[in-house]
DNA sequence: TCTGGGGTCCTAGGACCC
DNA sequence: TCTGGGGTCCTAGGACCC
């Protein structure tokens, strides 16, 4: 980057490093350097998974999404903490306070770790630094920052920055950098979806970027097709949007530590739950427009089962469809229990945004 | 080896209407 | 006996994200 570049718009993608963990450090400093493991109660012997490992954690093999007694036998004597989340929110929220204090920074939360910032300079790197040392300033917590002249193309750059580093992706090294990556690799293409690809014989982001568009919107539909193969070519948005979130619903699901049998105490968990999505709701001050529930049953399978049982504001009738439900479950051990409402949305709820998936 | 909890969005297919 | 064509709305299910 030269003296004499012209400010354009940029997209950073910031992205805290191993933030749940980090968090959990700065308070308790004498475990610094030692695998910290972060999931559930912090009891390895419970079912549970791994919300964050600390790095030396992650040499062992531990990380996210691992069943906490999976990490146990890696690392018998880690140290495993239990989730907490207020803690997290509070030092999330002095992140992104840091982030909209940037001069001319649109900021937009992807989640408790993660933001777009959307700036207009000549030396993006600059304001990567300065953002970093910022945040590091403010809240003591390192992030990485991935600089992109797309959305996409700044989240993908942030895992080549990780940690405490930058690194910058745009139309002129996109395909040099990701070409030959397997299309797992893009935000938004998982295990299934790869496969299916692969069934087509797309099996890099190159083979993405230059596969029949037709042929991607006969498999995936007219608009998840031409999306994945906007995700191969690092294509699309550049305009970071810091409208409001606004939540579509709550939910709310236990998985129980001895698979429930008893009828009564598969109801009892029910209207546990569902005192507790209610009251999720109400504190939103909007009206229910629909509920229901999901239940995973022993063995465990993959599928969750999602009935949409009512379409009402009435708090007393949610009650009533969802218990009426639990009566006809079918009879098996529930593993797992979920209560979901979603809300009427306000008028002015933003729409008609590309499709994403879990956020932005 | 045993799989959390909180979310969002898309697609297929049936019901229903003209 | 043979049953169009187009549209909307709704539900169930699937996939992915942090």
């Amino acid at each position: 980057m030269s003296d004499g570049d012209a400010p354009i718009p940029w997209v950073l993608h910031v992205d805290l490093d191993q933030f749940i963990a980090a968090v959990e450090l700065l308070r308790r400093p004498e475990l610094v350097g030692l695998p910290v493991v972060v999931g559930g109660r912090g009891d390895p012997t419970e079912r549970a998974v791994v919300s964050t490992a600390s790095y030396e954690a992650r040499a062992f093999g531990v990380g996210s999404g691992m069943p906490l007694k999976i990490a146990a036998r890696k690392i018998p004597d880690a140290v495993f903490l239990p989730v907490d989340a207020p803690a997290y929110t509070a030092a999330s929220d002095e992140v992104m306070a840091t982030l909209r204090a940037q001069p001319g920074a649109v900021v937009q939360v992807l989640g408790w770790d993660e933001a777009f910032v959307g700036v207009t300079t000549a030396d993006p790197l600059a304001v990567a630094r300065g953002i970093q040392a910022a945040v590091l300033e403010r809240t003591r917590l390192h992030c990485s920052v991935g600089i992109g002249d797309t959305l996409i193309r700044a989240k993908n750059a942030t895992d080549f920055g990780k940690p405490q580093g930058t690194f910058r992706l745009t139309a002129g090294n996109w395909r040099e950098v990701m070409g030959d990556k397997p299309t797992a690799a893009l935000w938004g293409v998982g295990a299934k979806i790869s496969k299916r690809l692969a069934g087509l014989g797309i099996r890099t982001v190159d083979e993405l970027a230059d596969a029949d568009t037709a042929a991607l919107a006969a498999e995936f539909g007219p608009k998840m097709g031409p999306w994945y193969q906007q995700l191969g070519r690092g294509d699309g948005s550049a305009v970071v949007d810091d409208t409001p979130w606004v939540a579509r619903g709550h939910s709310r699901e236990t998985t129980f530590q001895t698979d429930l049998v008893a009828r009564e105490d598969i109801v009892a968990a029910a209207r546990t739950l569902i005192a507790q999505v209610l009251g999720d709701v109400a504190a939103e001050g909007r009206p229910v427009v629909g509920v229901g529930v999901k239940v995973r049953y022993a063995p465990f399978t993959t599928k969750n089962l999602v009935h949409k049982i009512a379409t009402t504001s009435d708090a007393r009738l949610v009650a009533d469809e969802i218990l009426a439900l639990i009566a006809k479950l079918e009879n098996r051990p529930v593993r797992l229990l979920g209560v979901r409402a979603e809300m009427a949305m306000p008028d002015d709820a933003r729409e008609g945004h590309t499709p994403t998936r879990g956020g932005w």
